[in-house]
DNA sequence: AAGCACTATGCACAAACGTGCAGAACGGAG
DNA sequence: CTCCGTTCTGCACGTTTGTGCATAGTGCTT
């Protein structure tokens, strides 16, 4: 890209939204045409220059926001979403929302851990670019299966936040789950996912969905071929009620003594605890149980979904919009 | 204002900016017309609800501004404006790029210092709304003068100072400058006076203009009657170039031994250094050399000025653009 | 209950904006 | 130097957005 060109768009992106100025009168002072200038101005938003936030005040928002917040103790961001959307444009939806509300969130140095899922991967599609320096994105969990090794799906969710950010990725090659809890030990004890697991450690934001044992649309976890016929009779007929990043719990929010968690490569929960940041993103009422556990654990600090879900998780179903 | 158009106004700002509905889109959605959707953006926008920020890669920036940058150590910004403009036209953009800058660095529970003259006048007219708590706007240095108390002047600037960030405003009813030293002493130690020095020393944030004694357009203060002629007399002939509110200083900085700064209402220029944030706004070629004191007197940490001060300061006065 | 002052709404029009397209400008490769 | 592929530019058109105005609504006073 041409420096100047960037240059100019700094110019034009100051004058347009400092200055109140048109794009016509832009044109003029820089010496161009109008649309060019439109088009430098798309480049100032998309290239991260023109940072967009909507700041809720918080004691005026509206008071489904204020419910969830004091009940759960997260900041809670809820998408407003009309209920005859289907599921795919809600997700895209709280997806660009999300990807929109997690970018001010980014910094400099930061390590961001992020998980694999139909949610992560919408929110990684509409990320906005955002420079920062020596920032690291981590994989959370392994994502290969018994039919893929799941690179190209989990390294596309992962690549993407990393060109957004300019940020270096660290994938975590290895499957979802083991075969055997021994080979997970003996694999821990590697240097190379060592590398990995510290990283993990260090993180400062992480940033996943959840899936719910008894969704609608079965997450990916469930569906996708990770587990096999056994480990899902396993998990139906136990209290389980949902996962994160392949890490499974009950409604209660405990995980003590579920077997399947030793075969998992995700953080354990009390490990996930320790990130300051933990930025959950959900998208559709049947996820409703997968997300009670998931307060219930205590997983995240931040809570972005949309506003049927929002009012399903407060017992508000029937109210039509949050504030009369 | 009707709590729920509050709410109506930020759904619909979360719609717009953060997913990219038009505003017909958001109209069906929220069972309104366009037009007041229209309106409900542009409520959002000046109560503050609405944030646009500008982040300039310092080392992708213009060099102009790296150059300031380096050599007087400040945070810079150049607000780019064409030579053609008249000083009006040119003060009134500085100003309303400044007041856009320096939103986002006001917080809750900040003391905020505020100056008077043209310059901070401009920039009171175009301050956008944020809410913020217990925040408190403090009057640098006082503003009566011979003819006038200088209440209004000055009052209207820290009211919308006050107003737009929801901030208490304490004024600071004293003239400008003393006939006397010696009441000037007295007065300091009134409780009334230590009040508003209390807090002034308490002050996170300090925003100032400059003078500059030879300035084309005269400053407020060499032309508003606050000094007599045989005090304008005596600055015309020492080695005073400008002034920040009210207290005089040298080209190199320096300002002992200038005897109309015992006289005068403004804080010493060693206290306002203590301020941790401290942004001086500057329109117009013909404040340089009051310009180039106050940076000799490491006066500001943020710089905000017109491309051609700019350009004057750094003698680069024939560049057209700074990139090219 | 009526009157009044003020604010919010929708319409219609004008202004501002985004984008497909065709041609210009640019930058190697031969 | 010419060719070709790529990127940038301005135009023209359709879409989206801002706003003056007449009307409807709201709340307060008498």
């Amino acid at each position: 890209m041409d420096p100047s060109r960037h240059a100019d768009a700094l110019r034009a992106a100051q004058m347009y939204y400092l200055q109140d100025l048109t794009m016509d009168a832009i044109a003029r002072e820089l010496r161009t045409s109008r649309s060019t200038v439109s088009r430098l101005l798309s480049s100032a938003r998309d290239s991260g220059l023109v940072q967009v936030q909507i700041r809720n005040p918080l004691d005026t928002g509206p008071e489904l926001e204020g419910l969830i917040r004091r009940r759960y103790g997260v900041d809670v961001h809820v998408v407003p979403v009309v209920e005859t959307l289907n599921e795919a444009e809600t997700l895209d939806r709280v997806a660009m929302q999300a990807a929109r509300t997690i970018g001010p969130l980014v910094d400099s140095n930061a390590i961001i851990g992020v998980a694999w899922g139909s949610t992560l991967s919408a929110v990684s599609r509409h990320l906005t670019r955002k420079i920062t320096h020596d920032s690291v994105i981590v994989q959370l969990n392994g994502a290969g299966n018994m039919h893929t090794t799941g690179i190209t799906y989990a390294s596309d969710i992962m690549r993407r936040f990393g060109s957004a950010y300019g940020a270096r990725v660290e994938q975590f090659p290895v499957p979802a789950f083991f075969d055997h809890a021994s080979t997970k030990t003996a694999m821990w004890n590697e240097r190379s996912v060592q590398r990995v697991l510290a990283l993990q450690a260090k993180m400062s934001i992480a940033i996943f969905g959840v899936g719910s044992v008894d969704a609608d649309y079965p997450s990916h976890v469930y569906a996708g071929g990770y587990l096999d016929e056994n480990d899902l009779n396993i998990l139906a007929h136990s209290d389980v009620v949902g996962d994160v990043a392949t890490v499974f719990f009950r409604a209660d929010g405990s995980s003590d003594g579920i077997l399947l968690n030793e075969r998992s490569t995700g953080p354990a929960l009390s490990e996930l605890r320790q990130v300051r940041r933990r930025i959950c993103v959900v998208s559709g009422v049947s996820k409703i149980n997968g997300l009670k556990g998931a307060l219930a654990a205590r997983l995240a600090t931040d809570l972005i979904l949309d506003e049927a879900t929002a009012r399903r998780l407060v017992g508000l179903e029937g109210m039509a919009t949050a504030s009369r």
